[in-house]
DNA sequence: TACTTGTATCGAAGTTCCTCTATCTACCGT
DNA sequence: ACGGTAGATAGAGGAACTTCGATACAAGTA
């Protein structure tokens, strides 16, 4: 279940670190691998189902929750989740029949730090709507 | 230059705040919303895009330092640009002839916090490589 | 072994996306 | 007003994406 998938982060370190996107001009090659994982979030049922794996209380969630929980055919969601989990945002498991995904939590830390400001939070010229 | 652009965002004030994507099922409506902004950050020429104008120090860039950085046709980064501020990303003034682009930091800011873990930076199992 | 259920893979059809050339609009000189 | 430059828009070709039905694979059960 886990073959090469996109290693796209971790490289320095797990999170809270990095150039940055916002800081520095990011070079072509790190782009086209950032620029991988948003592809994989690009879409609403991906979306989804990312959220639906991320926010559950055990940490997984069994392909047969996610499956009827989409107007969707059966081998749709199934690819949805193979291109999560290439982008290296869930991770999958087979017990038995079944098989379970869970949130890579390193590899949205990764995003969400670049996409933090360094500044932090105070917005520069906020509230003009001229 | 502002038309009605992408304003799937603020609606729960500006950062820092709101469900989060990892922690709540997300709705399909909110799902679809989002999916048209990391959408816009799924291409590598939109990341650099983006990445050198939030990265510039005065906070603007023209378009006329754009356009020569990529060895693509003008109106292939003309079309880039749209993506991006129709996605609420970034913000397009005119003045003489020249067109200046600006980053739109609470839509990076949103970003941001939705793809971060409530739980916070202590990832569970760390540097273990079991 | 055969049957049933859960999941993944395989083409194929329709749509969307990226890129181009050609053209148009906006602004600034002279 | 005329010509030149910056940027946006229009339309087209080709690649990539989403979705499907059909099928293959995996793991239990009779």
């Amino acid at each position: 279940m886990s073959k090469q998938e996109l290693r796209v982060l971790g490289q320095d370190g797990v999170a809270g670190c990095c150039p940055g996107l916002l800081t520095t001009p990011l070079a072509a090659e790190e782009a086209a691998e950032l620029a991988r994982v948003f592809k994989a979030l690009g879409d609403p049922v991906r979306l989804q189902l990312l959220s639906m794996i991320a926010s559950r209380a055990g940490g997984e969630v069994c392909v047969c929750d996610l499956t009827p929980a989409f107007e969707l055919s059966q081998p749709t969601i199934s690819h949805h989740l193979k291109l999560l989990r290439e982008a290296g945002l869930i991770d999958g498991q087979r017990r038995g029949t079944w098989v379970y995904y869970r949130l890579v939590p390193e590899t949205t830390d990764r995003l969400a730090s670049i996409l933090t400001r360094p500044g932090g939070d105070p917005l520069p010229g906020p509230e003009d709507r001229s």
